[in-house]
DNA sequence: AAGCTCTCCTGATGGC
DNA sequence: TGCCATCAGGAGAGCT
């Protein structure tokens, strides 16, 4: 399930390996994989060859390749188990390549979106003026981006008539945040996930902020360590870094701050996962 | 109108 | 052994 950490890995993959290609040939062996390409899989191959791709874009979850000497932008989603690979020709195709890139030169790599679940996919857009695939304007910068509002997203989350986790996962006010990291975030502010976002205060908005950063940084950290092999930097999985969790999936393990047994909830077709005792459940307003 | 639920997909897993 | 149910979950469509 990659979050923000992990799609940035995968980005600065594509930055050092293809970067400043040009394609040659575009094979799209899922239509699934191109659904967003509302001109189709033909069209999407077609747009592509010729093009050099540039350098490489992130906003929270979602990653773009400008193709230079247009106005548009290859828009990327992994989904939950997309990957985009570098791989040499000859490898042998995954069990669920989805889209293959060729590319006009002799480094005899290309790249592969494979995707097992196909929630994920590629698409063509054009970039609006701040160079932003047109589709994705709506989604929020993330928390790392350097231009993130703290204030503006206090005072968001004060307007709302909902609870922090929805907010949390709400890539329209916070982007890259998914259910793994709100979890670890709520857990590392002592906040539970129901609790309503009208009556935040503002040094509660910033601590949990920082909590975000924290839990995102200390993954990318991670992600970032064991950077040389080709593998490791576009694959994204060794990118499913060996993270520390200390809420996410440990339902009846021991708190590691107070020791009472986590538990899990279904919350919105998933799970939330938190400690009765230090993340206190709001009291029912009904 | 904003908030919430449903739906897309495949493979691993567990119960009987 | 095989079959069915459950779970994983990002994000947009659609409903209230």
């Amino acid at each position: 399930m990659p979050e923000l950490p992990e799609v940035e890995v995968v980005r600065r993959g594509l930055e050092r390996w293809v970067a400043h290609r040009v394609v040659a040939e575009t094979e799209v062996l899922h239509p699934r994989a191109v659904r967003r390409h509302v001109a189709g899989a033909d069209d999407f191959a077609h747009r592509l060859k010729g093009h050099r791709v540039g350098t490489p874009s992130r906003r929270g979850k979602y990653l773009w390749l400008p193709l230079e000497d247009t106005n548009q932008s290859v828009l990327a989603h992994l989904g939950m188990s997309g990957q985009l690979l570098v791989q040499q020709h000859a490898a042998p195709d995954e069990k669920h390549l989805r889209i293959r890139v060729r590319f006009a030169d002799g480094l005899g790599t290309e790249l592969r979106f494979v995707d097992q679940r196909t929630f994920g996919g590629l698409s063509l857009h054009d970039n609006t003026l701040d160079g932003l695939p047109d589709v994705i304007a709506h989604i929020a910068r993330d928390p790392l981006d350097p231009l993130f509002d703290d204030e503006a997203f206090h005072q968001a989350l004060r307007r709302k008539r909902s609870t922090i986790k929805r907010a949390l996962l709400d890539q329209s006010l916070i982007s890259g945040v998914g259910n793994i990291y709100a979890d670890e975030a709520l857990w590392r502010a002592r906040l539970h996930y129901e609790r309503p976002t009208a009556g935040f205060t503002r040094p509660r908005t910033t601590e949990l902020l920082g909590h975000v950063r924290d839990v995102m940084n200390a993954a990318l950290a991670v992600g970032g360590t064991s950077f040389d092999s080709l593998y490791v930097n576009v694959n994204g999985e060794s990118g499913y870094f060996d993270r520390s969790l200390d809420a996410y999936g440990r339902e009846g393990l021991p708190c590691r701050r107070c020791g009472t047994p986590m538990r899990r909830r279904p919350w919105m077709n998933r799970s939330s996962y938190f400690c009765p005792k230090c993340q206190r459940a709001p009291r029912v307003s009904s």
